[in-house]
DNA sequence: CTGCTTTACTGGTATATACCAGTTTGACAA
DNA sequence: TTGTCAAACTGGTATATACCAGTAAAGCAG
């Protein structure tokens, strides 16, 4: 090709390969999950390196417009998924009512014991028990969050014996008659690392968004301790307050 | 310095060099808002070359740990500024209030109209009138956010006149008597590009945050659309539900 | 001491190249 | 047709180098 992009705006040559990539994908030449064409071919389309390339597509990655999998190449991103944490309840739900297709996959289950970190966050005593619990959910086939789920089995006896390849809230609900309450929810911005990193499939240090949840009951009991880990290009957060 | 970093955890060199930066910062040799030796230097510390180090960096800037400023270093970033949306009205006072010191810079007052993506946010008319804000807000001398900010002039007569540096709802409050009452908030993860990027002196494409607050008064009628662009690594939201 | 200019230093952008580690595809054998 | 294996291709990591554009410090002139 060696087709040199003009200079006339002066922006830096990785800014202009930036835009004419998301020109194409405005106008819908690259729709939501299409794959791009691979670095080396950009890199030869606009008559520049990999590395000036790659500085693009990291450019659009930030900014939540495309994805990478590992070794695959960069995809188009989906619309982001829109997420209540005062109304939401239900992953599953959400999803769906948003027309698109959940998953979730339990990673690992493990009764523990409460450490010094979690005890400032759940108001329990360090040493006290506690159940573990690893997922993974997916829309439409991608793995968009990784939650680590403390529940207390004080007040939920033998709850590592349910299935949890389904809504958490409404094993609660129906098994223990568990009506959430209040909560409290922190989340800030973040790289995803280690294990988090793994189970999605991203390379280390993909942006991400970092969301706890701390769950009472009508009584003010502690119920549960969510940790979740979120693709930062994957949602998008909405409070409505009166 | 030549002195090469076992590779023993077969982990790549990158993130072993960021792996010592960031026992650095923890053990407290680097403090907030002190200035990391020059890329120049830890590539010759860490016997790499700057591409690598740099990569470091970036792993460390996506986690929030440090950022740049540009063209004069790198240093690490200051704790996060908790954000209670649902409570937090000032962000003068929230900020005082955790110990630190806020600033505000009106950039730009601008009348103007309603296009249509402000009329699909306000439930204004394509053509209304509307008066564009534009500021700046430090915290400890750091620019940490550039806000747009659509102020109903129906409802705040002669609101172009006033002085801006100041809280905005205590004068919304205290000459218009206006009691925000209902707010539709909505956040996501993004990069920081344009005027943003420029006004607040870092990079294009640093990551940041979006977001937009939508304000009524007691009667429910449109008082405000407020839209900020915020670092990433500058403040940690957390919602209270009842 | 003050104010200006020069200089050194910083990160920002860019090229060229190489090898590694997974994924996908296509050829071939059973 | 099915299963296996090799080849081609993908992004991931890394070195070496160069020049540019701002910042900050040193030095000099007044």
């Amino acid at each position: 090709m060696q087709e040199r992009l003009a200079g006339e705006g002066s922006a830096p040559l990785y800014m202009r390969v930036r835009d004419q990539l998301a020109i194409r994908i405005e106008e819908g030449s690259l729709t939501p999950n299409t794959r791009l064409p691979s670095e080396r071919i950009l890199a030869d389309e606009y008559g520049t390196t990999r590395v000036t390339a790659r500085l693009a597509l990291a450019q659009l990655e930030a900014e939540g417009r495309i994805f990478r999998s590992n070794r695959r190449g960069w995809f188009v991103s989906p619309p982001r998924l829109i997420y209540k944490p005062t109304q939401d309840y239900s992953f599953s739900e959400n999803v769906i009512s948003q027309g698109r297709i959940p998953a979730t996959e339990t990673l690992d289950v493990t009764p523990t014991e409460i450490n010094a970190w979690l005890a400032t966050r759940t108001g329990l005593a360090v040493g006290d028990p506690i159940v573990w619990l690893r997922r993974r959910r997916q829309i439409d086939g991608r793995p968009v969050l990784v939650e680590n789920i403390y529940l207390n089995p004080k007040r939920l006896p033998a709850i590592e014996t349910y299935d949890f390849n389904r809504s958490l809230w409404k094993l609660l609900r129906e098994q223990y008659g568990v009506e959430l309450q209040g909560k409290h929810i922190e989340m800030y911005p973040t790289a995803l690392v280690g294990p988090q990193a793994n189970a999605l499939g991203v390379t280390i240090g993909t942006a991400g968004l970092y969301v706890t949840r701390c769950s009472h009951d009508a009584e003010g009991g502690f119920v549960e301790f969510d940790e979740e880990f979120w693709l930062h290009d994957a949602l998008s957060i909405q409070v409505e307050v009166y």
